[in-house]
DNA sequence: TGATTGTTTTGTCCAAGACAAAGTGTTGAC
DNA sequence: GTCAACACTTTGTCTTGGACAAAACAATCA
């Protein structure tokens, strides 16, 4: 049994929203405590949680908010099953699930040594990351089993971009997120894929306030700020924070803003560029090169 | 000029908190829109990130709020600066300031070779993070070179876990912090003494409620949990939920307990080992082995 | 096909009141 | 002098229902 702020944290969803829903839609219907206080109850968060998950990916709550749990996870599942899943996924999922930590820290090793750094972001990590979400949604996962992925696997990343990290040159690429965006992987595996294609990452980790995206950028005489963003992250605030990081930062300075939350943007904004797959990541640093007169 | 949702991202108030004090403080004081929706201006939202910033510290936002923002500064500088400091530390805190990024990278690196993985993190991490934090709070450092420096050390310690990690033996330590502390270098300097000493871990990362690190526990077989808890983590709740964990979590199974939170408890916990510096890593291993009838 | 308009959907913001949880201080017992 | 219990103060979160702007969708016309 949750109160609204818990379920704000445990969903994303803002109090707000859970209340107007309430009195919109009829849905969730929390129950309330001694004092007059809503109570969510397990099964609402859950749906509560597979709602915003579908949401991320373009559904409107309307929509969907009435369907029952398994329809809902139906939705979610027909979408991401048609794209066929790498035996491999399968599998390493699979140790997580077994609990065989050694194990799986040797497969990721194993696949990274056989792929390549730059095959193993983009063909091992990436889909392997989509796969914990959505099993994490559906209840197929624990929360511990997912932190514990993720703990692995930025290991795993944080090693190969040291060995793989040289001198590097130009451009000069500052990697971050914007404040309530905690989810670092994605960055991890933007800075891996800058590093392969000799690009000097200055990475900040996430959070850091617009403002102080910009002094970085200047102290470190930055060509370009890559910004990450989550299916989680509310549309508006990206699309606000990056209108408002582009005002603030000289235009010299590319704006690169990738994630599955800038992927459902509909309009682009002026002066950022939308990278919507991660296969991009290395024409940018290419079309950066080549405008700036670089071999 | 920003709205009331864009101080919220940016100071880490809520929405409600900002209406509240300006209710019942009489600041911020934001302008109205041509909708009559509050605006707040630069000064007051750098004054009000000054605010919580203190109020992480234990400052009361009552007894502060009134002062200037120069007045606010200072009450941040007072307190440190009494403990003598290693020139070397000094040293290497300079060239992050200097925004020499390789050198630092290097000088970390360096560090870590000649004193070897205990000593690194003894000797050199604890009290150089610390001092960060410190110069953090005085002004004299930026969000974004904090950022900078914790996420370079991150990797540094990742690093040598890994090449430290061989095949351990007993016991086996579950790693991680309760939900809303975020900090996660504690976690990784204890990971890596315990990794020293041949200690089989499984790091869940931050923020994991106690029903999941039960779960974890159970999952994996550990025979301990290590909790970190950041100087900004309210006592209370620190006590609170390590009573609840203990209360979950099976009497063989150990919990050990550090940082700077747990450090000004007053009473021990029962059942509850209290870590009060990373001198007792090793010795709380040795204990164990030899309790359990290991070498 | 593509731009322009109108309509629906949806999220954010507002106000003031209520109250519980956290923190502080005081008293009294050992 | 230390510790527990109690009362008092401070502070944050939750409540209600109304208003409205911005985004998404649909329909129209060039």
């Amino acid at each position: 049994m949750l109160s609204i702020g818990a379920v704000e944290r445990d969903t994303g969803l803002s109090k707000d929203v859970l209340r107007m829903w309430e009195r919109r839609y009829r849905y969730p219907t929390p129950l309330r405590d001694e004092h007059g206080e809503r109570v969510y109850p397990p099964e609402q968060v859950t749906k509560l949680r597979a709602i915003k998950r579908l949401m991320d990916r373009g559904f409107r709550p309307g929509k969907i908010i009435g369907l029952p749990i398994d329809e809902l996870s139906a939705l979610g599942t027909s979408h991401a099953s048609s794209e066929q899943r790498d035996a491999g996924i399968v599998e390493v999922i699979e140790l997580i699930r077994a609990h065989r930590l050694p194990d799986f820290r040797q497969r990721l090793q194993q696949m990274l040594m056989r792929q390549g750094l730059q095959r193993f972001v983009m063909d091992t990590v990436a889909p392997l990351t989509v796969a914990v979400g959505e099993a994490w949604v559906r209840g197929e996962f624990a929360v511990f089993e997912e932190h514990l992925y993720t703990e692995q696997v930025q290991g795993v990343l944080r090693n190969a971009i040291a060995s793989a990290q040289g001198q590097g040159r130009s451009p000069r690429v500052l990697l971050t997120s914007f404040p309530t965006e905690q989810h670092n992987l994605g960055l991890l595996m933007v800075e891996a894929l800058l590093v392969v294609e000799g690009v000097i990452c200055i990475p900040l980790g996430t959070e850091t306030p617009a403002v102080e995206i910009v002094r970085a950028a200047d102290a470190h005489r930055a060509n370009a700020v890559a910004l990450s963003f989550s299916a989680a992250f509310p549309d508006r605030q990206a699309s606000s924070g990056l209108r408002e990081l582009r005002a603030l930062l000289p235009r010299g300075i590319e704006i690169w803003a990738g994630g599955s939350c800038v992927r459902r943007l509909r309009r682009g904004i002026d002066g950022v560029q939308v990278v919507k797959s991660l296969d991009q990541v290395s024409q940018l640093v290419g079309a950066w090169r080549s405008s700036h007169g670089m071999p």
